[in-house]
DNA sequence: CGTCGGTTTGATCTAGTTCAACCGCCGTGG
DNA sequence: CCACGGCGGTTGAACTAGATCAAACCGACG
């Protein structure tokens, strides 16, 4: 697989024994929720998925989106103390590990362990990128941004074919992860269809001028390079 | 220092051979600034600092504060490349590492390689909290929710006296922070000072009543617990 | 054939922005 | 010594991006 490091013989021996099982999970099951306890954590093989936190009145609000590739499960906390839920956009298929063995995985292989917080560092990075998203950009810019951001992320693990991309989302995922009221969504994306840079389908979202969209967001686009595969 | 999980000797040594020096910065100074390289990385001894992205225009979105014991310099790159900048609120004592022996820490100390990951899953959790914030929560809920935030980051490392607090920053800071105009972060803060919650001063803040801030808010307040110093 | 989830559209409303002053304080330079 | 300019905070008026309300549409599905 192109784009991620290469493991060293032990290393790999040592995931697979960390290795307790696959799971497969459908559209819309929630894999992990906010206040309880996971002795699990995952990396996800196929598939999309989505993170979030809610308000004690119900608003909720999409944090990041996870890929092929992506550990789920590690993001805010190493104990398995969960502040926020996880949930299936698509049928997803996941390898299970055991928690309690991280301690193990540092002690023995410390490339491993960098890998970890290098993962870390580049969910920060998203963070940060939403963060400014949400506080400065404009309703078009944000929603550009997030087409853009997703678009990139899946380039990255070639789900892109001939340069367009279905991502299975509803404007409802939209709104909540850009902090608007469907309504205006609906009214924002149809903008970004009008100038002929998306085109929204029924659940799904093709990415039509990725270019464009980073211009209008001033987005410069992730750092590039191969990265870490646990 | 309570509050701080103790260290191995063996780590302490390590620790301080890794130590290459101790700055001191002033009010303003810029101590990393977005798209240049870092080959240093920093734990903040005292002071306050804060983090932050630009838009291309000149838009800024803060993104965290740094306190007393919090590492500077691995939010969202592990390599130095750093995509956000870092200016200090106050005068700052800062401990100096080299960031390219951190491959010899995984390696030989397990144990602080666990704990780099560790507070990078506490960054991502804080992060986790401001987007919610800026996602979803009013002006005032917003205010509230840094307000409280602040208060309990300082309280933690035991800057709190009497149950009142002075936060280094101006509402400039508060409006970058919150993703609003000064204008309305003024109107706000004047709200939750009328209503006896806090208490403006120049080029700081007072809290005086927490509680009723998270409550405001309807924010939970952070998970307590011992934490790793590095 | 009804219903349900997702999308679309128009009308009205409001939270928050922008514009424009003004105040007090402090440091600087004439 | 005082005038000044700049920074941080404050306030009011006009404006607008985005919210809320309401209704309809459309395809899928039991």
């Amino acid at each position: 697989m192109p784009g991620f490091r290469a493991f060293e013989p032990a290393e790999l021996r040592f995931v697979s024994s960390f290795k307790i099982g696959e799971l497969v999970a459908e559209t819309g099951a929630t894999l992990l929720s906010e206040g309880k306890h996971s002795s699990h954590l995952y990396t996800l093989l196929s598939g999309w998925a989505f993170r979030y936190k809610l308000l004690p009145d119900g608003r909720r609000q999409i944090l990041n989106y996870m890929l092929p590739g992506d550990l789920v499960g590690l993001q805010g906390s190493i104990t398995g103390e969960m502040e926020h839920s996880v949930e299936a956009l698509s049928t997803l298929v996941l390898c299970v590990f055991q928690r309690d063995r991280l301690h193990e995985l540092f002690r023995k292989h410390p490339g491993l362990g960098f890998d970890l917080t290098w993962l870390a560092a580049r969910e920060e990075r998203m963070l940060d990128d939403h963060l400014l998203s949400l506080g400065r950009r404009t309703a078009l810019e944000r929603a550009a941004y997030l087409l853009a951001f997703l678009h990139q992320r899946a380039a990255a693990v070639g789900l892109v074919a001939d340069r367009t991309l279905l991502i299975p989302i509803t404007q409802q995922h939209v709104a909540d992860t850009l902090g608007l009221s469907i309504v205006h969504t609906n009214k924002t994306l149809r903008k970004l269809a009008d100038r002929g840079l998306i085109n929204w389908l029924d659940r799904a979202c093709e990415v039509i001028n990725v270019e464009a969209l980073m211009a209008l967001a001033g987005w410069e686009g992730l750092p590039s390079g191969r990265r870490p595969l646990i």
